[in-house]
DNA sequence: CTGAAAGCGCTTACAG
DNA sequence: CTGAAAGCGCTTACAG
């Protein structure tokens, strides 16, 4: 029995014998396969998340199709639609504004009712008895505010252009938390970026805000492009810190402090989720949340004239 | 009989009846679905012609999955052999740099002599009869260059860290096609981002260039940071060009001008010429090689004292 | 026009 | 231990 499998294998490979997948998974009811569903795939945050997925996935021998929601309901639905065959063993989803919004996932409730296994990332709120994984987004902003206030900044505000995301307001409730005291907290975020430029402007210019704090991709570059509009140096006059990645935030110039949140991490513990779910479905109806713990990367804009001298900045 | 087909679809939506793809395919041997391979999904160029593909895949019915090759020569080769089984219509590959520099694609030939539809994109200079899209890459660069002498720039630099990249190489033939003088020629490149560093830091503080031009986004990045820290005012004192996507170049401070390349446009072209061959496989031998025009797109990093005032900067 | 049967390429349970 | 048969969920060609 070894022998003659060992030989099978044997013939297989110098002839080049690859089964057929599609053969393969209807009859085992199998495929090995899982289904990612993001709201936009040239977001780089999202496609650092599906590399982690990838990375986690081949090496469990497993594959991913990706969909792209385009941050539509609707389209969102017809993925969901086509997923309710269960050709797949199970589905991550990072829901579109627009679901959140309209609070409408009955589309998402059904496939984890035809017992498909689900896990939801990045976008967790929402009321769906399944797997969850995302960051620390309240405390990821409290941490930052509350930085800045131990460095003796007291004019702090915040920007955000996903304040009507759950994650959002999450992120905006940890810089209430921080700040305390109400009449010191200054807000502005809209998802128009030409209304979030205006509002940011004026309070650059106006309030003479000793730092400030964004929520978000969007609103970090626009702050750090805004203050340089305005004639601001960062850090001199200006504290900022953003939600960026590495690559970009460490080479504008001045380099940009942030908020990592390990978005390969997220990829590969989601889809670790996933698995575990999909070997062993829940019973009792109790699911794992999971949160990253982000972190704070201190780079020049955050430096203050006390620190000691900081990596030199030119090096030759 | 239509009558029938009418009450049978009825039916089936009453019930949200899906048909399970896999034995749809098993039994029509048409998936329905193509395969892309990109070298790193991370990569927002990447990221972003996958959503062109995404999009005019949707429009066709179609369903696209990705692989992620982490430009691994290794990792291509088993994707290659799991897709060699034909479980894909087609497949559309921008191969790793490991698999240019070393010539081995014979893992990509296989699947072209078993009859899959391929299309290279992007990355297209190897010698395979399949269809091909990518950018005109010479020609990208020549315009850059030539723009900058017909405004009286003598002195211009290149610097790259994609030159063992037949698409580099390319990049900077257009170049020093453009300079002519091979005197005035003077181009840094290196894979290693440390040892780009130090000898662009060279040229920009001892070779007093008078403009940079880039030939991929982690050079033009670069540039732009060391500029800053060695105190040279872009657009004052050097000028700079570069392959950047929109929103970084023009949120950057002061904003860089780039080369657009419309990667959802070859997304798009791309799988549209995978489908071509997939309904009428070439008899003759016959492919298509297809270019996409780029474009030069001013902002304030080639800004000439000259120019009639810009877009004002300051707006509010 | 209709409905039962064959078959896509596999795997696995079962008879011999 | 071995080899033939059943069946995964469909579609399509074909007998009636």
């Amino acid at each position: 029995m070894r022998i003659q499998k060992k030989r099978i294998k044997e013939v297989a490979a110098e002839n080049n014998y690859v089964p057929n997948p599609i053969a393969v998974n209807l009859r085992s009811k199998k495929s090995a396969t899982i289904a990612v569903i993001v709201p936009r795939i040239s977001n780089s945050f999202f496609a650092r998340i599906l590399a982690g997925i990838e990375d986690e996935a081949q090496r469990q021998g497993m594959q991913i199709i990706t969909y792209n929601s385009n941050e539509s309901l609707e389209r969102e639905k017809q993925i969901a639609t086509l997923l309710s065959s269960g050709f797949v063993d199970g589905i991550m989803v990072a829901f579109s504004e627009e679901t959140q919004q309209k609070r409408d996932f009955v589309h998402l409730l059904n496939l984890s009712v035809l017992g498909i296994p689900l896990v939801l990332f990045d976008r967790t709120q929402l009321e769906i008895p399944v797997d969850k994984i995302g960051i620390d987004d309240e405390q990821s902003i409290y941490n930052a505010t509350e930085y800045l206030i131990k460095k003796g900044v007291t004019k702090i505000a915040l920007a955000s252009s996903i304040q009507d995301l759950e994650i959002g307001r999450l992120r905006i409730e940890g810089y209430k938390q921080a700040i305390k005291n109400e009449n010191d907290i200054l807000i502005v975020g809209s998802l128009n970026e030409e209304i979030l430029r205006v509002q940011v402007k004026k309070i650059l210019l106006e309030e003479e805000v000793e730092a400030l704090i964004c929520t978000d991709f969007e609103s970090t570059m626009m702050c750090y492009r805004l203050s340089y509009e305005c004639k601001i140096d960062i850090p001199q006059e200006l504290k900022l810190i953003g939600f960026l990645n590495e690559q970009i935030a460490s080479l504008l110039a001045p380099s940009i402090s942030y908020i990592e949140q390990f978005p390969e991490e997220m990829g590969k513990k989601g889809f670790q989720l996933l698995l575990d779910r999909i070997r062993k479905p829940s019973i009792n109806g109790d699911f794992k949340e999971e949160r990253i713990s982000t972190e704070l990367i201190h780079l020049e804009s955050t430096r203050f004239n006390t620190d000691c001298t900081y990596k030199s900045v030119i090096v030759l």
